[in-house]
Formats: C-alpha cells, sequence, structure tokens
DNA sequence: CCAAGAAATGGTAACGCTTCCATTTTTTTT
DNA sequence: AAAAAAAATGGAAGCGTTACCATTTCTTGG
C-alpha cells in the first residue's frame, strides 16, 4: 500500500489556474462560481484525484457534517434498525453517522459523548433520558444539538422523539382486560436505567389497577433481551401455582422465544394463553399464532431524529417533543380468557 | 444551547503552568511527562472541562483513530452483529467506528469510499471482494489499510477476512446428499454482486454434480433477504411439479420463514422436507425443529476485521487472508429422504 | 461608452493541534 | 563534585481548509 502525495486544495487551484479560495468556493457553494470557472476547476479534481480534508474543513470551518448516535447495543435490532434509518437519511444531506454502544452502562455513554464531543459531532442521537447529569451538562455547555430517543416524557427537558411508552402498554393492557384475562404476567427489559421499560411497567399497573388487579410479585420478571430468554421466562410463568392467562411481552423477542416454547410444551395459543407484546418486529405475522403486538415506529423515529438535528444545525427551531403514534396490531395472540 | 467559549491546548497549558507540546504530550503518551506534572495538567483539564479538539489532531497528526466500516444494508442483522464486534474492539483501542451502508450498490460504494477517505479514516472495512476497481485504487493510492470481510478467494488480492463459502456450501449440500436426498431446491441471496452468495451457490452446484445430480432451473430462487421471502420461496418449491425434499437456503432468515410456512402448510420437517442454511441465528436452535446450519463466525469476523486494521495502522504486518472455520451444526431440521 | 452596482475572484489570517529540534533539568556515572 | 547521559520541557513551524475583507471583472442602465 503505497501512499502517494495527497493533493491538496492548492494544487487544484493551480492546475486549474485559480485562487484556493475560488476552489474553496466551489466545493462548498458550488453555484457562486462561474459555470466556465467551475468547470475547470471539476476537471482539475478529476485529473489530480483530489480529495478535500475532512479534518482542515473541519478545524477551519468548526462543522464536522458527522453526526453521532450512542445506543445501548448494537446487537438488538431495534436500534440497528433505528440506526440505518438515522444513517439513511443523514447520509442524503451529505453527512455521516459514527456510532457507539454504552452497554447500557451510564458511566460509558458519558465517556462516549465526551469523545463525541471531542470528534466535533454536528449532532447526536441518544436513546432515553435516563443518563448522567454530567452528559447533559457536557452536552449542553458545548451546545451541540442532540436529541433523545424512544422515550417522551410529560415535561421534556430536552428534545424528544419516541412514542407514548405509558399509553402504549397501558392501551395493550386494557385490551387484555377487555378479553376478560384476570391473571397476568410480564417479561420484561430490567426497568433500572431503562426508562422505556419504566413507563411500559407503569402503564400496564396502572391498567391492572384500574381493574383493581394487583400483579404478584412473582408475575414479573426482568431479563435481558433475547430469545432465549422469552422461552425461560415463559416457562417460568407456566410454572408458577397460579398460571397467567395472559401475558405482556416488552419485545416481540421475548413473545417470539415464548410462543415457540409454548407451541412445544402443548400450550395452545391464544386458547389457553394469550401473549401480546411490542415492537411488531418483521417475525411477528409470521408466528403461529400470529402475534399481537403494539406496532412501533423504529424506523419513523430514526428518520426524524436525523431530521431534526439536520434542521437545528442549519439554524431552523424544531419541536422539542415529538411523539409518534404507536398501534395496536390485532393478529392471533391473544383471545377471550379461557374460563 | 450556550455555547461556552471551548478551551484549547494553550489554556491548559496556561493554567497549569507548561507549555502546551507538554500537555500535548500528556494527552498523548502521558508516560513522557514526569508525574507531577501530570497530575497538575490533569487537574487542569478537569477544572477547564477541556476536550481535545479531534480536527486539529487528526489534521497535525494525520491519524483519525477513526475506522470506517462500509456494509450492503445495516438492517441484516449479520451486518450488524458484525458491526457491534467491530466496535466493540475498536473502543477498546481507543478507536471509533463510522459506519454507512451501499444497499448493495458499487457506484455508492465508490462515493462512500471517497467520502471516508475525505474523513481521514485509519482503516476501513467491507464486505465482500466484489467491488469497483476504481475503489480499490482509490485505497491503494491514500495507502489507507483495509480489510474485506467474509469472502475469501484462491488468490487474494487485498487482504480478507471470512470463511470458505464455497467449502461450506459443498459440505452441507454433501450431508444432505448423504442423507439421500436427491431432489433439491435452493432459496438463496442474488448471486450478482455478491461474492458469497455466488460461491455457496457454486458450493452447492459443485457438491451435486459429484454425485450426478444437475439443479433444474427452477429450483433456483434468488431474492433480497427477510423472513417473508422465505416462506413465499417455500411456497414456490413445494408447488413445483417435481418438489425438492431438500431445500439450501442462504441464510436462516430465509429458513426461518420456511419453517414457519411448512409448518402452517403441514409439511412435516424433516419427515416430508429437510431444510438447511447458513448463519446459525440466535433463532435457529428455538425453531421446531431445531434448525441444521452451518454455523458461521459472525462477531469474530469483527473483531479479526477489526484487529487486522489495528494491526496494521500500528506497523504490524497482517496476514493477507485469515479464513475462519465454518460448523455444521446438525439439529433437527433434516433426515434421511423420504422414499 | 461611462458609471455604478453586481458578480467573481483573490490574499491571507486564523482554526487547535502535533512534531521537529533545541534547551533546560534531573539523574547517573566516575 | 564534575562530567556525561537521560529525562523533561519548550518554541514555533506547519497540517489543509475556511472566512473575512479587498480587489478585479462583468453587467446594465443612462
Amino acid at each position: 500500500m503505497s501512499t502517494t502525495d495527497t493533493m491538496k486544495i492548492s494544487d487544484v487551484a493551480r492546475h486549474s489556474g485559480v485562487s484556493v479560495t475560488t476552489v474553496s468556493r466551489f466545493l462548498n457553494d458550488s453555484d457562486k462560481v462561474k459555470p466556465s470557472t467551475r468547470s475547470r476547476i471539476r476537471t482539475a479534481i478529476e485529473t489530480l484525484g483530489y480529495v478535500p480534508n475532512g479534518a482542515a474543513r473541519t478545524l477551519a470551518s468548526s462543522r464536522s457534517h458527522v453526526v453521532g448516535a450512542i445506543v445501548p447495543t448494537l446487537d438488538h435490532a431495534l436500534f440497528a434498525r433505528e440506526l440505518s434509518a438515522i444513517e439513511e437519511r443523514l447520509a442524503k444531506s451529505g453527512y455521516n453517522l459514527i456510532v457507539a454502544s454504552s452497554n447500557y452502562d451510564p458511566e460509558q455513554e458519558n465517556a462516549l459523548v465526551r469523545q463525541m464531543l471531542s470528534r466535533h459531532v454536528d449532532g447526536l442521537v441518544l436513546v432515553g433520558t435516563d443518563r448522567k447529569r454530567s452528559s447533559y451538562d457536557l452536552l449542553a455547555q458545548r451546545g451541540v444539538p442532540y436529541v433523545t430517543t424512544w422515550a417522551t416524557s410529560k415535561e421534556p427537558a430536552q428534545p424528544e422523539i419516541g412514542v407514548d411508552n405509558y399509553q402504549a402498554a397501558f392501551d395493550v393492557t386494557r385490551y387484555l382486560l377487555s378479553l376478560k384475562h384476570e391473571r397476568f404476567g410480564l417479561i420484561l427489559l430490567s426497568s433500572e436505567g431503562n426508562d422505556r421499560a419504566r413507563a411500559r411497567l407503569e402503564g400496564i399497573k396502572d391498567a391492572l389497577e384500574s381493574r383493581g388487579i394487583i400483579l404478584p410479585k412473582d408475575a414479573l420478571i426482568e431479563r435481558p433481551i433475547n430469545y432465549l430468554e422469552g422461552q425461560i421466562g415463559i416457562r417460568y410463568l407456566l410454572g408458577l401455582a397460579n398460571p397467567p392467562t395472559a401475558v405482556v411481552c416488552g419485545s416481540d423477542v421475548f413473545a417470539v422465544g415464548a410462543t415457540l416454547e409454548c407451541k412445544r410444551l402443548g400450550v395452545a395459543i391464544p386458547q389457553e394463553l394469550s401473549i401480546v407484546s411490542f415492537d411488531n418486529a418483521e417475525l411477528a405475522p409470521l408466528l403461529d399464532p400470529p402475534l399481537t403486538t403494539v406496532d412501533l415506529p423504529v424506523k419513523e423515529i430514526g428518520v426524524r431524529a436525523a431530521e431534526h438535528l439536520l434542521g437545528t444545525i442549519s439554524g431552523q427551531t424544531m419541536p422539542i417533543q415529538t411523539v409518534l403514534g404507536h398501534q395496536l396490531i390485532m393478529r392471533g395472540s391473544a383471545a377471550e380468557a379461557a374460563r
């Protein structure tokens, strides 16, 4: 791998017989230079194989055209899809995305925020609102635009783009209640440091209480998110002295594991057990029975987050909160409670 | 969002009574400065809230501590997991990852390569070896270290880290052959511009031919990768005049869709139909029957790719090719052909 | 054809850091 | 305690752009 001497803007300038300034102008806002010179510069760039030096541009202009995203994990399809949407939208506007995962650790996230700032990102996408005060302080101090995604609060303290997790959970639980269920089981993500999970738990509990149902301690399990945990979880719930007739999963991932396990166990869904969850993953409609789940606009959250940042960067005033709609997709996994 | 005047290295220098040079030294290789001054500087940085300017560092040192990755899509769990592994490994060494997706378009990929170069990435991870000549040229001309992942060729022209797709496909097909299958169906990814898919198709065909079996034209379908296509694909194959008794899927994604559909159709796996595939996704063992599939070391590919780059960056000579092992995981979805 | 205004272009300090080389301070050796 | 060697530190020139302000060139109306 031999390094050819890298071309700089002055080379292009010389080669096309104009000043450095003009080339720079061409690079940034080409229609400020006369068409004839424009094409001369273009030719020079082509023949020299010139590629602008991003670092120098960033240093001089203090804009990097890079947006950062810090997610809890890259392994969860949910965040991968969100990032995908962000990246795609960003690319359309000539921005790049730099990603990092915090492994659900606020300390690590804080370090990453600092790192992103040092990289001079023009904007930052975060997940949820639960984080160290100092992370917010850093951001505010540097005046870097940022958005939090997924969670939405009653009184947003910073830009939020997400869904009403509480309401979604409330809704789906009411639905189950309307199906005459009385004994519930929950397989959720750990609510510690996870505002989305917490909001959902609240929503479920409140819905239950509205009918005077108190969730038994042992009917709530909080686990890391993967298929296996859904499987293990359902087995545990089914083994309870007084097993639930309806299970709410915090994610389709759990629900898939649970559904497959029920099939194996010979537990009929929805006749003997109703299962509902959140996400509306690609797999949801393909299950047998197809999964009743709350559709969450993953992609749209990503796109909106990107656009919020892009807007803010370009000086527009963007709304402090965007609550996107969720929708209960009734398929076959929930039915009237067996008597 | 108010921007506080951002601290620079000279502020830290002044505040701690040393020269700019010493602070820089501290930042880059702290044990070249005396412990006592070291702590003075540390204090200054803390109290001032100093965060180094990455662009300036990059410009001055021509090293960005950023690695780029260009994948066909971010939506496929496979690449998401690969990126996750890359990011994680990179983070350990203080590097960040900038990601972009080419949407399987060589043109777009070329533009992204150029973009990455302009961002002065210290290394680049690519997927597969099929790409525009000019993309390779750009890379070579700039002398930026890069690795291609997944594919491996007989005579690698550039660093490759991947698996032997041909052999893996050959193996799994032989396995099916040993089970006395004679009528095959394939649900693969489009092999155009996808060397992995192409190698697998070759492997399968060669294995079949070794037994004198020629794959009927209509038994091969190439589709974009998602669950639904697996479902549609299997329905199509089953509807053939002379339906296959064994189906090889290019990815567990197809296999999952196919398996679920068979269940729905009442086609017994593996009694009436054997299904095998590639990936060994998390879901594979949970299916009913559990999926027989070729385990591919996704995470390791990511880690190795990161380490290859890290090594090259630090001046080490790294192997031009790393072929990681695949392994046929025999579970329940393949059995002797029905007679 | 000239003046005035608009459009294009140029010169050159920053931007905040690293790096080369020089200098000072500390430690080790004799 | 002096000399030599090693360790620590400092000064200042870049790194490749952009952005400010100045200058030149082109248009256009009178």
